[in-house]
Order: structure tokens, then sequence, then C-alpha cells
DNA sequence: ACTTGATCATAC
DNA sequence: GTATGATCAAGT
């Protein structure tokens, strides 16, 4: 069952409002697919579901899931007490036609100029588990200098031929890990000289902890 | 317990 | 191979 797009903002919040508490079995039934026993070999299942009830059109493409309101869906998985248990990816990192990119031109920065964050309940059997409140989301100025100030860094090191030396421990609040199929996959990249050489593709991923202190910061009360 | 590095499925 | 969707599982 394809859902149609939703023709804006306002309606996309609305269907993904109705989303809130029911289980992945729910939505799934209403979909007309079937629920895998767990996650292991189907490890996109979720968020592939919920694009396809909240009516994404991209696809596989390089585009945001709703191209026409400039929102990017990602689900969230969430322990009991919504914080997330897992870091997020962003996007592939460009490993050697990236170099003279300003921030704001990036595949990251324009990524997350919008998100609709859809928490997941982590743990448990797959069907039972439920969704959450959803949450679209744009940067406040601190959260995007501190992406900013990160990407800067670590395109910095790519551009200059330190792929190499990058590791997950590198940045604040965005990292940089392995993105492939397996250890073996290898892709295009600068060399220590400037030389090409084949290296494993990287993805850019956000720390669980930046995402806990954005679902923190719109659900709870200031005080 | 938590994070880093590795991996799984699918479309093109 | 590149992109989409992520979680797994070894290492510390």
């Amino acid at each position: 069952m394809a859902t149609t797009p939703p023709q804006d903002k306002t309606e996309l919040l609305r269907r993904a409002d109705a989303l809130a508490g029911a289980t992945l079995a729910d939505i799934a039934a209403a979909a007309g697919v079937t629920v895998p026993a767990d996650l292991r070999r189907h490890k996109g299942w979720t968020g592939q579901l919920l694009e396809q009830v909240l009516g994404a059109s991209s696809g596989s493409l390089a585009q945001p899931d709703f191209p026409h309101l400039g929102v990017e869906m990602k689900s969230l998985p969430v322990d009991r007490l919504g914080r997330p248990r897992e870091s997020t990816y962003v996007c592939t990192v460009p490993l050697e036609g990236g170099c003279g990119e300003r921030w704001e031109e990036s595949w990251v920065c324009r990524k997350l100029q919008r998100v609709l964050w859809l928490p997941v309940e982590a743990g448990g059997p797959l069907a039972e588990r439920r969704i959450g409140t959803p949450l679209l989301w744009s940067p406040d100025t601190e959260e995007a200098a501190r992406l900013r100030r990160d990407w800067e860094e670590l395109m910095e090191l790519i551009c200059l031929g330190r792929l190499e030396t990058i590791t997950a421990r590198h940045g604040e609040v965005l990292q940089i890990r392995p993105k492939a199929a397996n250890a073996r996959s290898l892709c295009p990249a600068i060399g220590p000289d400037g030389e090409p050489i084949l290296t494993n593709p990287r993805g850019f991923y956000l720390r669980a902890g930046f995402t806990a202190d954005l679902l923190r910061r719109h659900f709870q009360l200031p005080c």
C-alpha cells in the first residue's frame, strides 16, 4: 500500500503524529508488509516502512525523502527513556570531490536542514516496538556551529590526504565511520601526497549524544 | 556499558 | 561501484 506524498508540512506532521503510539506490527499490517523476526538481516526495514507509510517519494535517490518539502525523515532507535541507542547515518563522505566546498553547500548541511525524527523503541520483539512522538527539527545556531566545526575539521583532513588518520573519535557531534558492504569495499580517495588511492567508503554519522540532546531540548520543559 | 569499526539488504 | 535505509558485534 503506497501512500501519496503529503502536500505540505502540516499534512506530513499530521500523518507522523498519527503513528505515535502505534506498534510496528500495526503499521506493517496497514502497509500490507510482513514484520521480519529481527533486524539482523533487515537493518533498514523500520525506516523504509515509515517512509512508505508517510508517503516519502525519493526511494534510493540522493534527494530528501520529501523533496517538495525539503524534509529528510530519520527513524531513531531509542530506549525506554527516549534516549537514542545508536548514532545516526547522515550521508556518504565525499573522499575526492568535496574539496573547496563550503559548509553551506555541503551534503551534510543540506540533509540536516529539516529532519523529521521518528523515535522507535529499540529492544524487545520487533513487532511490539512502538513509535514515539515525532519531531520536525532544524539545527539551532549552536547545533549548526558544532556541526560546521566538525565538518570543516574532518573535510580538511580528507582534502589534505590525511583520511587514513581519521577515526570515529574525531568530531564532537559529527563523526566519520566506515559505510560499506564490508571492509573489502574500495573507492577512490586522495592519498598523503595528493595522489589517487583506494580506500574504504566512509559515512558521516551524528553521535547519539547529539540526537539525545536535541530530543531533550524539545520534549523537556526548560528549567 | 558504551563506542568504534564492520556489516546487511535493496535499487540502479 | 554509488546511493538509499540503518544495526550489528567486536573492542575497549
